[in-house]
DNA sequence: TCTTGACTTAGAGTCAACTCAAAGGAATAT
DNA sequence: ATATTCCTTTGAGTTGACTCTAAGTCAAGA
């Protein structure tokens, strides 16, 4: 699979899989002999995982951190399970910042649409 | 409340509690003759909503234009309610993302702590 | 063979959201 | 009155995560 393809596939720009390759955030990818990535399945799955985790907000240093472990080999087993459940803890407490800030605008939104309605504001911000 | 005590009670930097009234993400914080900021209840009302928001992770550019419509009058109330009920979109999608990656996690977690325990490796990634 | 379009790298540029530095004014303790 | 500490502004610097540019290489069709 060319960067095009999977740039398409995966809705990621081909600067950016460029970029995740290069920093360190997936492991090198495959080359044809002429020098040209030729994605396979197991350098797809390294992508997907590199989406999934950004698109929660991950910091590209965590993943760069996972893959050099997992490339250590099986010593670093201990570190990248402390890894993931540091990442979990970080996921779970902005998840909970986001209820919190989802309550107060359901209870501003419904202020909102009463306002709208009667065209009166009856408080404050 | 002086700016340094209005810093420790709501744990944001005195730079950035300048920097958010500075682009306007907060309006103008009332002064002493003197010139020196004295933050009112209100004022520490705006503080608290930015810092909610923010924590949510909502840009700093939607909070901009909520308070100008807000300065504006009555007459941006179903404007300021859109702005509102977009940004409560953009956080559910943020969550459900989240999500996604939290139950990736847990399963990659729960494979690691078998993996550790009998220090062999079962699968890939 | 030539052209066209996609690929390559290295390195510079951009954007959001701060964060810091410099230079000076104000309020309190001695 | 002087020192100290906190306050002010303006403008520049930093960080994370891309995103773009330049200069060149490779591969498929006419």
């Amino acid at each position: 699979m060319t960067i095009k393809e999977v740039s398409e596939a995966y809705q990621i720009t081909t600067d950016t899989l460029r970029y995740y390759e290069r920093v360190g955030m997936i492991p090198a990818v495959t080359r044809t002999s002429g020098g040209i990535r030729d994605y396979q399945e197991e350098d797809l799955k390294w992508v997907e995982l590199a989406k999934c985790m950004r698109s929660a907000g991950l910091p590209v240093e965590a993943m760069i951190e996972y893959v050099r472990l997992f490339q250590e080999g099986d010593s670093t087993l201990p570190a990248r399970l402390q890894l993931l459940v540091e990442q979990r803890e970080n996921l779970l407490k902005q998840r909970s910042q986001i209820d919190q800030t989802l309550a107060r605008l359901n209870y501003k939104i419904s202020r909102y649409e009463v306002a709208v309605r009667t065209g009166e504001l009856t408080w404050d911000t």
